[in-house]
RNA sequence: UCCCCAGUAGCUCAGUUGGUUAGAGCGGCGGACUGUUAAUCCGUAGGUCGUAGGUUCAAGUCCUACCUGGGGAGCCA
């Protein structure tokens, strides 16, 4: 028989010409059948569909379709038809079956059935191959793809910014340090501390926590920038909701003020969701179709609203804006505040809000995501503008239900005596920092910025709970296997 | 890092006030069934009870420490 080209599955299901030799390669997912008959769903990762492969047993080699079990990697060249059975439109009547590589059953740990993502989590090399977690990588996909269209087409430069930094001046977190020195000998000073002069870059070197401030001098000479790169927090978070290593899209806007920035990130955002919807649907319903077997088993009360549903509904509504002094108020008269339901009570200006107080206003009080304005400058960093009161600044965040603050940005201060007082009063060293105030120095602009956790978009977006089953290899306090 | 919960077969779990030989479902394997949809039915193998100590005549069960996982908190994205 002359060699056919291999289809795809996603490919083959779309196909209507029926008696058309073709063929197709994946993974066995189930085989089931009789002495005369058997059916082995094949899926390729192309598409959340298995395709049905229809073998008349005694036509093939019984020692070759005893090697065809779940995992096993086959080649089928056959006829497509019509569908007989009920469950798919189209299917292969095989007429050659080769064996690429076996999985022996009795090793091969996916088995035809339901697993917890705990286990999955633990064999994070094969969770490719379900269902699940190739919905997931599939969506995955489509949003990074989605956020360079989305930026590309308003005509923002992509920038990449560095991965290994010397400055750990914006002290979003704990860093990891990047050294090639002996780390059972290291060169010391007289005075006994470890000498970063003979480090390989002549100085303490870390991973980065934030591509922000390399963006920012991008941005003001570019206009419109973005990043999109890997981010590392050596924090000791035991979270869901957070990575050592996440992903982060930071743009940074010339001439943009903070409802500006707000304007973008919530059009950039409900674009995100409207590409999911548009372009992964299979996978989003069956996302769906799997929370909603989950929520089966919680109570009632604490039921979430269906996946494509909720995705659709923040799409279709505004996000509430308001300030941080009015969500304070807000929180103060609210019934757990009163009634001291509260593990933090709320007491007025200047609280930090804790978890319980975004979930309380996003989930129980407004009902829809909620983006935070004017923060006490004592809680946000020493970059952001300053109001006219002193004594707020202009910052951002974006709450979503379940997940929290999914972004936060703000309007960045452009006035060098005003952000070097900041500085001063924050204790960050300014001679460490003279390229970024080289910015404020010589033609500063308003501009603003934020950050977007990509992973926990995904989050969002794929109806998951927790952060390690959105990132293919998760790493995370313990844990860097893989 | 703190609080809470869990760890028993490949997976998900049961195992009574400590008491003989530790059970089930699913999965695997063998068989039955001419078109199945995580097929169904019959049969069968499979265990160092997370690790190390301790209490006891006796520990899967009680105690201590540690490890791992989960939920929540803090930090944040």
């Amino acid at each position: 028989m002359e060699k056919i080209r291999r289809i795809k599955v996603v490919d083959i299901l779309r196909m209507t010409e029926y008696g058309k030799s073709v063929n197709v390669k994946g993974w066995v997912r189930t085989k089931r059948g009789n002495k005369h008959v058997n059916f082995i769903a094949l899926n390729d990762g192309s598409c959340i569909h298995n395709l049905q492969i229809v073998v008349d047993v005694p036509e093939f080699p019984e020692e070759l379709l005893k090697k065809i079990t779940t995992g096993a990697a086959i080649s089928v060249t056959g006829e497509l038809l019509e569908s007989q059975g009920s469950g798919q439109a189209v299917e292969i009547q095989a007429k050659e079956i080769e064996v690429l590589g076996v999985a022996d059953p009795e090793k091969y740990p996916l088995q035809p059935k339901r697993h917890t993502l705990e286990f999955l989590r633990e064999i994070a090399h094969l969770r490719f191959r379900t269902n699940t977690f190739g919905a997931i990588a599939r969506v995955r996909h489509a949003m990074i793809f989605a956020v360079h269209k989305f930026f590309n087409d308003k005509g923002f430069v992509n920038i990449h910014t560095p991965i290994i930094t010397a400055s750990d001046a914006e002290g979003a977190g704990e860093m990891f340090r990047v050294t090639t020195l002996d780390i059972d000998n290291p060169p010391r000073k007289e005075n006994g501390e470890i000498d970063f002069d003979e480090d390989f870059f002549g100085r303490s070197a870390n991973l980065t926590v934030s591509g922000q401030l390399e963006g920012e001098l991008a941005a003001l000479a570019l206009s419109d920038i973005y990043t999109f790169g890997p981010t590392f927090r050596a924090e000791n978070s035991n979270t869901s909701r957070h990575l050592a290593e996440f992903w982060m899209i930071e743009p940074e806007m010339a001439f943009y003020d903070l409802d500006d920035n707000m304007d973008l990130a919530e059009e950039f955002l409900k674009y995100l969701i409207k590409y999911a919807l548009d372009n992964c649907l299979d996978d989003l319903k069956f996302l769906s179709k799997r929370l909603q077997d989950e929520e089966k088993n919680k109570k009632a009360d604490e039921r979430q609203m269906e996946l494509i549903e909720k995705l659709r509904f923040v799409l279709e509504n505004d996000f509430v804006r308001l300030s941080y002094s009015e969500a304070i108020d807000i929180l103060k008269n609210s019934k757990p505040n009163k009634k001291k339901k509260f593990k933090y009570l709320i007491e007025g200006f200047g609280a930090d809000l804790q978890s319980e107080h975004e979930r309380f206003l996003v989930e129980k009080h407004f009902k829809k995501p909620v983006i935070l304005t004017d923060y006490p400058k004592e809680i946000k960093a020493f970059y952001m503008k300053l109001n006219d009161d002193g004594k707020t600044v202009r910052a951002m965040d974006i709450l979503f239900p379940q997940i929290g603050e999914i972004v936060g940005g703000s309007q960045r201060e452009e006035d060098y005596g005003k952000l070097v007082g900041r500085m001063r009063e924050m204790g960050i060293p300014e001679e460490e920092m003279w390229w970024y105030l080289d910015t404020r120095r010589f033609g500063s602009v308003p501009h603003s910025g934020f950050g977007l956790g990509f992973e926990r978009m995904i989050l969002f977006i794929t109806g998951m709970g927790n952060i390690r089953d959105v990132i293919p290899f998760p790493r995370t306090p313990k844990n860097a296997e893989f």
